[in-house]
DNA sequence: AAGGAAACCAACCGCGGCGGA
DNA sequence: CTCCGCCGCGGTTGGTTTCCT
């Protein structure tokens, strides 16, 4: 008896995602929406358990996440609610739009317990977490808030698609994406993207991706 | 330059709550 | 009322990146 774990099915996938199954899930999300997670991965063609589909979405995939930075505002915001409701992440990010659970968690966890803590000392460190808010704007593109304009952002056209998913070839996809391919310029490369971009990229692309793949038959 | 330590964060695990049968 | 299945939540882990010596 008891509860089956999750992914212990034969054949589930774990570990990271790869771009491509990010691309099958928001495709089969945004035609079809999740109304049941744990038949989405079959109906769309994952080998992912459902909780691991949901879990992706919600805190890397949905459209309304805002990436990047905490403001002080923010954290501030976070302190205090921690302050008031404990270790509520998941009504905490309610009050915080844009921003997950895990999200506030990670922060709560990295930076905001051990500044609370040490509140009463001086900061001797060079390099703390208010530091590099403080200073994240002006000088650190991979934290930066700021958006990478889409004429910064290589044309992806069809065949810039036809390119990267070609046919039904994932392995391939994923080695052009990942830059294995020995067959050709590695994506990251060829358009040079460094972090921040990158993820402006795969907003981007993200939201186009509907019109250019094709979901799996089912 | 190299190796170790620390920081970061995506993802997994397991439990509790809720709703339907 | 009870059981069962699903969803959502909070805690935790572990891989990767960055910093320090």
């Amino acid at each position: 008896m008891g509860r089956v774990p999750c992914c212990e099915k034969m054949g589930l996938k774990k570990g990271p995602w790869t771009a491509e199954e990010d691309l099958v899930l928001i495709n089969f999300i945004n035609h079809n929406g999740h109304a049941n997670w744990r038949a989405l991965p079959k109906l769309a063609g994952l080998l992912r358990c459902g909780k691991s589909c949901r879990l992706r979405w919600m805190n890397y995939l949905r459209p309304d996440i805002k990436r990047g930075n905490f403001t002080h505002e923010e954290e501030a915001i976070i302190i205090k609610l921690h302050q008031e409701l404990g270790n509520r992440w998941s009504v905490i990010a309610s009050r915080l739009p844009g921003r997950t659970d895990n999200e506030i968690k990670n922060i709560w966890h990295t930076h905001l317990k051990k500044r609370l803590s040490q509140r009463s000392r001086p900061e001797p460190e060079a390099r703390t977490y208010a530091n590099e808010t403080s200073s994240s704007e002006e000088s650190s593109p991979m934290h930066s808030s700021g958006e990478v304009s889409s004429e910064n952002l290589p044309e992806m056209d069809e065949s810039f698609w036809s390119e990267v998913f070609s046919g039904d070839d994932w392995s391939a996809t994923s080695d052009l994406l990942s830059g294995n391919s020995d067959s050709s310029v590695p994506l990251s490369e060829s358009v040079c993207l460094d972090e921040a971009e990158s993820m402006d990229f795969w907003h981007n692309l993200f939201s186009r991706a509907d019109d250019i793949v094709e979901l799996p038959q089912f």
